[in-house]
RNA sequence: GGGUGGGUACCGAAGCGGUCAAACGGGGCAGACUGUAAAUCUGCUGGCACAUGCCUUCGGAGGUUCGAAUCCUCCCCCACCCA
């Protein structure tokens, strides 16, 4: 922390550090902060709080580490807080339901893999992760009280989600009114001078700086990222409703699961999934918009660049392949699941689907079989008592993307 | 503490003694179609057996009844209003 760095000039950090920012606050706050770093060779202190409830990080994460990556290669400093303890309240931003709480060690566990996923888009240097137990499980009650009697209710039922809840006769946990407030502690604890967060954490963020304030802190800019909608392109992508693609998702998946979101998504996926630059953005956008180009095709170029981000360009080809081959010409991909069997033996269809998971149920395995969507070597079958008899290779296709190859053993 | 309205399948929400595995919508899955795992249309959507059948489910535990998601008792939980 103690030598001095140099950054690129300030105008120019302020081009890379707007880019798909949704709101700065204040912009003005955040000059002077670069500039002053500028002149003195500190870095500012970035927070990013993480609550790790649900340890699969997703496109949708990717968004603001992206924006907290620039910033590290600008020359700043990445402050990473694992809530931990926050985990245990269960952040309700956005949210019409109390989440439930997690115990500190499963927290702590779940933090780990978190810090894990997030070093695919973090640089280790200039990183410092934290857990937030550290100073929050320290703070005795009046301590507690004293932070509590900063805010009022009324400013609390100011927040969207709260306020809308309360209409609706939703319960609001009272330990949830101390979410925003704990958070803000962490800007407290670590000095913030940037924090930044998706839009749907703007009021936790802005409550950040007043307690910052209030414990005589120059009080911290907040940043936010827009929200990347789901699979669904309602809503925002989260794994709890299961629309998202997980950082971890092999290429084929990644690749698949973004050509199934809905066309008006495509540029939006381009810009903050890809992270595209601006230019390519509004190439693609012209394009799209003078019909130069087929949504599929413009789709399928978005799914291959974001797979190419994360897994380079070789897996971004094979995952195009694949798609192709599968989807568009419907044939079977060439590396499918595939269990071997004593040659010769003879199964029924509906145990067999149950039993290698392509059906949750015998009644589904017969409703698939009988709704015409399991074939075998390529043939429909309807007839719920087949069976069948492994003499050669088979393969058993079940919807659209589902695939099992029984081979019998030599 | 008092009052009122509630707790139904993955979610929302009807049902209020048999015709209830439970309307309808969303989601999910499948089929057709297509430019895609988009959109649209159609079907399916507790489990087991499939021939009619059986089992589990309507906050929990008991009870009434030939028969309960529906009635009674107690309990637990939630919202709102009053104090």
């Amino acid at each position: 922390m103690s030598e001095r760095r140099t950054f690129p000039p300030v105008a120019e950090q302020m081009d890379i550090i707007r880019e798909n920012a949704e709101e700065i606050l204040p912009e003005e706050e955040l000059v002077q902060k670069l500039e002053r770093s500028y002149e003195k060779g500190i870095p500012l202190n970035v927070k990013l709080g993480c609550d790790p409830t649900s340890p699969d990080l997703h496109v949708g994460h990717s968004v603001v580490l992206t924006k907290l990556r620039q910033f590290q290669d600008l020359g700043h400093q990445a402050i990473l807080i694992i809530g931990d303890f926050t985990a245990m309240i269960g952040d309700p931003s956005g949210r019409s339901k109390t989440r439930p709480p997690l115990s500190l060690e499963e927290a702590r566990k779940r933090g780990q893999t978190y810090y894990e996923q997030a070093s695919i888009i973090l640089r280790s240097d200039r990183l410092h992760i934290v857990y937030n137990s550290e100073w929050l499980g320290k703070m005795t009650f009046d301590e507690v009280i004293r932070l509590t009697a900063h805010y009022t209710v009324a400013q609390m039922l100011e927040r969207e989600d709260f306020a809308k809840r309360y209409k609706a006769g939703i319960p609001i946990g009272l330990h949830e009114f101390l979410y925003p407030l704990a958070q803000a502690m962490d800007s407290v604890a670590i000095r913030a001078d940037v924090e930044l967060g998706g839009t749907d954490q703007r009021f936790n963020l802005l409550v950040g700086r007043t307690i910052q304030e209030k414990y005589g802190q120059e009080p911290q800019v907040i940043l936010t990222m827009p929200l990347l909608e789901g699979l669904d392109g309602r809503e925002k992508m989260s794994k709890s409703l299961g629309n998202y693609i997980a950082l971890t998702d092999p290429p084929e998946e990644m690749f698949g699961k973004v050509m199934s979101i809905p066309d008006e998504l495509i540029l939006k996926y381009y810009r903050l999934a890809v992270f595209a630059p601006a230019e390519q953005v509004a190439h693609l956008e012209k394009q799209l918009k003078e019909q130069r180009i087929n949504p599929r095709d413009a789709k399928f170029q978005v799914a291959k660049a974001l797979v190419r981000r994360y897994y380079g360009e070789e897996a971004a080809e094979a995952a195009a392949a694949h798609f192709e081959r599968v989807f568009v010409k419907k044939a079977i991909p060439d590396d499918i699941p595939t269990v071997t069997v004593a040659p010769g033996t003879t199964v029924g269809l509906v145990e067999l689907l149950t039993q290698h998971q392509l059906a949750a149920s015998k009644s589904e395995a017969r409703r698939l079989i009988q709704q015409r969507a399991v074939s075998v070597d390529g043939e429909k079958i309807v007839d719920i008592h087949a069976t069948i008899t492994v003499a050669h290779p088979v393969v058993i296709k079940v919807g659209k993307r589902r695939f099992l190859k029984l081979q019998p053993s030599a």
